[in-house]
DNA sequence: CTTTTATGTTAACATTGTTCACATAAAATT
DNA sequence: AATTTTATGTGAACAATGTTAACATAAAAG
């Protein structure tokens, strides 16, 4: 942090914070190495001493966003002393959370365009570390105890990460008026999705209290 | 289509015809306007007598887009003469089928950064007659006939849009090996989304082949 | 004290979207 | 038919952007 040195000290976790920064408001599309360096005050060129390319700084953010999404939406399903549908709830909670308090970070991190980087980053990880990971287990879990139907625990995790990731997108893509109230709608699809594949013994092991609608199955 | 003509004739359809099979192939990212003019061996300006800028080609593109979906998912909805279970199967299948084979146009249609267009195309038309409001109505049917719980048809909608467009961008952005086989992923939704909406009548009325697990209701 | 390595600068480049002055064909008007 | 107007296409130039290469300097290693 010394004054008019010629060498920065951590030029590179300053890109990294800014450009966090940037994104909070807009899109990684606006962002330009022209913003980093003159936040920086630093040349236009500075930043490849540091990333080879923008695309590699917008890969190490990919890879610093999923661990702030996985410690966001992945500790909740395995705390093991709370009843297994409240943890799907609130896990599914978390993440639309994350989704829309983080739009552009969310966007980066599930959309299409680093797909590689992404894809890059989960075969690094053993299955259970991560978000879909922790999610089948907790799938797996429920079977074991009865309160799931013994079915495929992929395909289950699947469609219910479909539906989280569809509500999500809707909400920051611009498919719901910003009043609009989807805590709402999240209790609905969780529903829904529930009725899909738990059980009858559900009922007794549930402290949330919204879930009465489950009592007409 | 006359050789050596100053005057192309219909410069406008050959540009838009040629974008729309640039995105067949490649990300509306990937399109430049240096393409366009390549490929109708015209100036790199002449485009912009047609078209005040590259975004108007692309809410031109959007519209045109919008127009293929609807006609491709929504139609089902509302052939009055087919069992109503059916007819969301379908729209469905139809929906995924849909982004899985035109998924760069699908990312245009559904994705953040073309937002604006989007809500005006929604706000020129009435509710009625583009896919979300088809499926709303039907929705609505089902209420009234007894095959669906009396509940907010809107939220309704959302939840089971909300599958779909979850599904589809999973699959189409790289989440799902190429090879898997989200037809059943898709049925499985299906059953677990109807599951939370359906009331026990349903299974008199269907005459899909797979909808056995729903006796267990 | 010298050499090496890491980090920053300046200048230049190609690509891209865009604009403007100009050119020409087609359509409208006289 | 001749002239004017409008529509459409061209060529040159611009600014913004990502990137690279040659050079500069500070810090670290020897």
């Amino acid at each position: 942090m010394k004054k008019n040195e010629y060498h920065h000290g951590n030029l590179k976790e300053e890109f990294l914070r800014i450009a966090f920064e940037f994104i909070k408001k807009e899109d990684i599309d606006k962002l330009t190495l022209k913003i980093l360096s003159d936040e920086t005050a630093t040349s236009r060129s500075a930043i490849y001493r540091h990333f080879s390319s923008k695309d590699e700084l917008i890969e190490t953010m990919i890879k610093q966003g999923f661990k702030q999404f996985d410690d966001a939406v992945a500790p909740i399903l395995r705390r093991l002393d709370k009843p297994l549908v409240d943890r799907f709830y609130l896990s599914g909670k978390y993440y639309l959370a994350f989704a829309s308090h983080n739009p552009n970070l969310y966007r980066l991190l599930f959309g299409k365009k680093y797909a590689r980087i992404r894809e890059e980053i989960m075969s690094l990880k053993d299955d259970d570390c991560h978000g879909f990971g922790a999610l089948k287990i907790a799938i797996e879990e429920g079977q074991r105890n009865g309160i799931l139907k013994k079915d495929n625990s992929y395909n289950q995790a699947i469609v219910i990460w479909s539906s989280l990731h569809g509500l999500s997108s809707l909400v920051i893509d611009g498919f719901m008026d910003v009043e609009q109230m989807y805590e709402k709608l999240y209790e609905d699809m969780f529903q829904s999705l529930l009725a899909g594949i738990i059980t009858n013994k559900v009922k007794l092991l549930t402290t949330l209290p919204f879930m009465n609608k489950l009592s007409k199955l």
